[in-house]
DNA sequence: AAAACTGGTGCAATCGGTTGCAAGGGGTTT
DNA sequence: AAACCCCTTGCAACCGATTGCACCAGTTTT
């Protein structure tokens, strides 16, 4: 089907190292050998296999991407990031899906069948121990949006979620509400949990404020408004940090069904500043997370991991900051 | 790095086509022969190269997903549902992000380097040419979400969006709107047009109401909104149909903005029923895509493509139906 | 008991490239 | 003109698998 190296190197009447040196960057060619296997391979159409190269040179250029969720907006930024950063320096995202899956075992069989010359975590819900799973594998990895560690076992990319629960209470605090809550995303996921903690500890701080907690399935919009939906029928808190914007868009559909307004009637504070936040019906106020210098990070540590593949694992985590919005009463 | 043939066969005492033919599915290899390999495999942790295999099978099971639309939420259902499909078929998905981008050559290169089996192009705005392209040179291709077509040229799959056009218009006249506008994609998107015409031709059979197009830059949420504010700047229609969910939630946002109710002050009619139409402050009615059947019958297409390369093309049209909300005024 | 099958196995060629090595060729230096 | 370099080039082995073919042993048929 396709053309071979073969039949460029006899139509240019060279041999077939030489049609390999010229498409390979750096290899010693004459300009007049060149010139002949680039007519030649016009000619023909010939693009070489990349795929037969790599069995020789031991690289793919095919990068795992894995996610688990395909519920949440803003995935669909992370993605169009991902694949474009990727592309930008000449690799391919190899998609895995993981939804309902959570053992690493088949990622990592399938990615290795595959030869992958990295994998990418992209998950805050998925433990260390997945991304670590690879890393064990031999494949170079870096787990994004995971868990940030004082001493990670692979490279982390991403934010501190502990501080960014402490900035949504000291927000709360801030504003004056007598009783808070923590509306979180699944109870086993590493993002919630440190969000949590670090939302409770700083409530610590102010005994006299009740703090209530509680969490959603998923980091999806039914989730949401299914929890706040069943905070609602009890005795609500008054105001609530989403461990996420699509849960705390979920929370305002349930507010509307109680004919609650958010920023007066009830607080909501989100988290990511996902593009659907900003939009006017919404207008969700939130922390904003800076996805686009995350994925940026993420792509340069997995090009440094193909120069050095034993590269020490470092953790590279972004400041993140209030965007306030209309769903927080304003500051007194 | 990886484990490797050879080393199985040595392991196991048995020669290299003993090795391959344990992990061939339908090969000719006695149970005796067989025990020892997986013994010797498990022990090595071994799995076989798909991409070595790939070179005398000609197979790599990879699959091409193209496509130039992230920023419609839309696609984060179509991305789910089509790797998942892939996926349970033993296909990988290989993506690549056309943003900004509209000639096929360097996708089909790229797309060929890596031998992928067939390709997918998941666009509403991509002429025929473009996946034609992959056809001419040799690379199996479905068009999912192309232009419908009495002959078309490679395998589409997708709905009539010319009469789904007739279908906005028939029910914009019984809800019995005196004027009425379409409000569509970009406007060099195939499915912006072809909605479009049907839109007109229903509308040319009710002389008496007058109909407005104007079309929005891109299918996304700000530049729905920003038409839909030119719109109110001047004289606005009754009742618009907007070629796609995302730009009728932009043209929502508009509304709000000048204080005018959808349903009652003014009628909005999408195309998509995506996830977030349904959500209780959104609640637009909407045409119903099928996407689950769309992108379910792509992948069989393309499992069939795999068994048949010279398979005859054909077009996979799927019905839709209106589903009513609250953004059209009820039928008198 | 010889002949004819049968299923299982290994050899070796092949897929489409890359690359170490040795040899060839042109130009410099002495 | 001989000696020396360095840049090009082709040969051949190799990457990790698959597969047609021939051979072999063990059964079944006559």
């Amino acid at each position: 089907m396709g053309v071979t190296l073969k039949e460029v190197a006899a139509l240019a009447g060279v041999s077939r190292s030489a049609v390999s040196r010229t498409f390979t960057p750096g290899a010693s060619v004459s300009a007049k050998t060149r010139a002949k296997v680039e007519k030649a391979a016009k000619e023909l159409g010939y693009s070489p296999n990349a795929l037969a190269s790599s069995l020789t040179t031991g690289r793919t250029k095919l990068i795992g991407l894995i996610s688990n969720n395909f519920h949440n907006p803003i995935f669909l930024e992370v993605f169009d990031q991902f694949t474009r950063a990727l592309q930008e320096r000449g690799l391919r995202p190899l998609i895995v899906n993981l939804t309902d899956e959570t053992e690493p075992a088949n990622s990592v069989r399938m990615l290795r069948q595959y030869s992958v010359d990295a994998v990418i975590v992209a998950s805050s819900t998925l433990p260390p121990s997945f991304a670590k799973a690879f890393h064990d594998a031999g494949v170079p990895v870096v787990h994004t949006f995971g868990r940030s560690a004082t001493s990670p076992e692979v490279h982390v990319v991403g934010i501190d979620n502990v501080e960014c629960g402490r900035m949504a209470a000291r927000e709360l605090v801030a504003r004056g509400y007598a009783s808070v809550g923590y509306l979180g995303g699944p109870q086993d996921a590493t993002s919630s949990l440190d969000r949590q903690r670090g939302f409770t500890e700083e409530m610590a701080n102010h005994p006299q404020i009740p703090v209530s907690h509680s969490f959603a399935g998923a980091y999806s919009f039914e989730a949401g408004r299914a929890e706040m939906l069943r905070l609602l029928a009890g005795d609500p808190a008054q105001a609530y940090f989403c461990g996420d914007d699509i849960l705390s868009i979920g929370a305002l559909s349930a507010l509307a069904d109680h004919g609650l307004k958010p920023g007066s009637d009830i607080g909501i504070i989100g988290l990511n500043d996902m593009e659907m936040s900003r939009w006017e019906y919404i207008n969700l106020t939130t922390i904003h997370q800076p996805i686009k210098q995350i994925i940026t990070a993420s792509v340069d540590l997995v090009e440094e991991m193909l120069k050095t593949p034993d590269r020490y694992p470092e953790a590279r985590i972004f400041p993140c900051r209030v965007i306030e919005r209309g769903t927080l009463r304003p500051r007194p």
